[in-house]
DNA sequence: CTTTACATGCAAGCCTGTATGTATATATAA
DNA sequence: TTATATATACATACAGGCTTGCATGTAAAG
């Protein structure tokens, strides 16, 4: 065959990716080899060299066309203003709907799986294993963020200092979604998860909530 | 060369072992040949297909090797008797060391850091990747029974169900062990770990302390 | 003399990178 | 508008290296 048109040969360029994407699940990383991946894909390992350079490369390109949805989610938190900003209900709410989407979008629980579980960060994918570890320090640099601005909401109990509960928060959302990735079946991954985290951040508050006597615990709603 | 003496032969098995993990750490698992195990060991292949089946089976016997804590701390600690037990402190004090071991350690460091970052749970290592999942799975029962036992002697606050109060232990565990071992300096790991321990453990606490005037938020010491 | 504890050699497969072929879309010029 | 040139989007072919598994030595221990 020979040159279609351009939007031909973005779908196959696609087509190669979402090869890579189930071969880097089901086999790993390393044990995908070029030409796995462009028969998977229906072409040759001549399409496969024409878009990506090397097999990091179309690593690099397919993490990033999962873009995971964590750094937006913070980003997003960080930029709010009003008078909901930096309450902690946030937070909750936003890391509940990562452990929804890591169990409900295919794409993204395949990719967030490969990356925990199904790659050597070593030799060609040092590049990789270097800016896996720059996001997690961003994400400890901006929950810090978060929950210092939450405490001088107070919104936060004198129990926790900002960055220990930055730490606990992204090492227990970590230690989650590795947890259920590694597992086929994340049927009760959002429940359960969810309960964890209902119960850390209610231990993030000022006041715990004595359970006085089986009465509501949300706050009335005037921020 | 030829036989040696038992001892010599045990040294070697050592020796292949000891390249085995460097190698592992350094260069990832699937990218190391046996080759190379060999001759960083200072014998030939046929020293290691004489002690191992195969590189799955030589992998094993170097996670075996450096048998790692975290079982025998909690099965130790479900074993005990007397007033000190099921305390919330010794579970702790037990997380803690663990982090120290994880940072000072060399080899169990290492071990560890090839489980988390360095291998793909696939093909010829599934077998692991099922013990794996299995001890996580009996890690998470084990707490389960502690926070419950906690539970009974009135150790665990309303908060938390002993359930959750496993899985997020376990997580938060996971996600900072994750955290470190990615990461050549473990300076901090000790401390910060701890500190968030034991803001971890204080939010367990079934009194909460509210802090009713801005006193200090350390329980009197007669626990 | 047999078994042990290796070393050595060989065949085969797999994977990568690159070089080269090729047909077609597209730009350009006449 | 058509003819031509060129870049595009691949397919194919080739060389080379690296691994693995096995088969076959071999020298010393027991």
């Amino acid at each position: 065959m020979a040159r279609r048109t351009k939007e031909f040969a973005e779908r196959t360029r696609e087509a190669i990716l979402d090869a890579a994407e189930h071969l880097f699940h089901q086999r790993g990383v390393s044990h995908t080899s070029l030409d796995g991946i462009a028969r998977a894909a229906g072409v040759t390992r001549g399409a496969v060299y024409w878009h990506f350079r090397d097999k990091a490369d179309l690593f690099t390109a397919m993490q990033a066309r999962a873009r995971l949805p964590q750094e937006d989610v913070i980003e997003c938190l960080l930029g709010e203003e009003g008078p909901d900003a930096y309450r902690l209900e946030r937070l909750r709410d936003a890391c509940r709907e990562i452990l929804w989407v890591m169990a409900n979008d295919e794409r993204r629980g395949r990719v967030y799986t490969i990356l925990f579980h199904r790659c050597e960060y070593v030799e060609d994918m040092d590049a990789v294993a270097e800016r896996m570890r720059l996001r997690s320090e961003q994400m400890l640099e901006n929950l810090t963020r978060y929950f210092q601005r939450a405490a001088r909401r107070g919104e936060l109990g004198s129990l926790w200092q900002p960055r220990e509960a930055a730490f606990a928060l992204h090492g227990l959302m970590t230690g989650m979604l590795s947890h259920w990735l590694a597992r086929p079946d994340r049927s009760e991954m959002v429940e359960t998860g969810s309960r964890c985290l209902d119960a850390f951040f209610r231990t993030l508050r000022p006041d715990p909530v004595a359970a006085p006597g089986g009465g509501d615990r949300r706050r009335t709603g005037l921020g």
